[in-house]
DNA sequence: GCGTAAACTTTCCCAGGCAAAGTGATCGGG
DNA sequence: CCCGATCACTTTGCCTGGGAAAGTTTACGC
């Protein structure tokens, strides 16, 4: 009888069972954190929907950033690549043309791919719970709580 | 020095009157820290598939998490209220059972619904750029580069 | 009983996010 | 004309908080 040592409770692990559940089944791997940053996802797409480029003001607002902030993010997002800056100007006023570089553009999608994944499981959660027990007062059987 | 020109010119500023662009069309302000951190995203996932709770050790390896980093962002996501620890044990080993709080469910669902927003957006801007001209190399009629 | 391993917890470091201040040009008013 | 306001950014600085490493406690092997 080792009532210990054993393995999980089967009941615990069935879920995962017909998957061969790999090491980070829900690790995400691919939200690099550059782009995840939630500042920088707002840039990132916005500029995504614009391909022609969107001006420094008009991003701001879109994102509902600071310009100090939409600078910050701005430049990290250059010097990685992911964008370009042109610098010109209208008048004599400075005016920055935001636009996704062809790497930044598939940086996005691969970004946006992986997304996908994380709401798609997250779905798939939600839609199998409703049919399920909503939740269990008594888990794991022969748990001891403290 | 010598280089006054205060002409405005009105076709740079034509690309983005025809949107009349909301406040912050991008900002996605459902996308809250605690949730959104990849780490946290991948436990609240995790957990969200698994409602009767997954074990300590187990969701170490479904997130990729180091021991101290789970514990950390567990004990965040406790403190909010977001998850619940049963700590208890089998044999004498220590067993902490991490589940979903229900407000933890809602909270999720709320994070995951602008989540698929995001994804919405993303995909809507990458089919129709399919059927756009790549990439303009020259942007914004009358705009000078500096 | 002593080292090793499991199951966490605690501590420390520093990247980086956000806000506030700084810069430099242009416009408006008196 | 000169002073202040405004636009379009850039720079600086604080301080959170994420991640690695070290610490702790109990159990098992030899």
């Amino acid at each position: 009888m080792s009532n210990h040592k054993a393995k999980l409770d089967p009941a615990s692990i069935s879920i995962s069972a017909g998957l061969g559940a790999s090491s980070g089944r829900f690790a995400y791997d691919g939200l690099e954190r550059l782009i995840h940053e939630k500042a920088r996802l707002s840039i990132m797409t916005s500029l995504s929907t614009r391909l022609d480029g969107v001006l420094f003001p008009e991003l701001k607002d879109l994102c509902s950033l600071t310009d100090g902030n939409l600078s910050r993010h701005l430049q990290h997002l250059q010097e990685a690549g992911l964008v370009e800056l042109l610098k010109g100007h209208k008048g004599n006023r400075p005016q920055t043309l935001c636009r996704l570089t062809r790497e930044g553009r598939r940086r996005f999608l691969e970004y946006v791919t992986v997304l996908e994944n994380v709401v798609a499981d997250a779905v798939a959660a939600a839609s199998k719970s409703e049919s399920d027990t909503e939740q269990n007062p008594n888990p794991t059987v022969g748990w001891s709580p403290a």
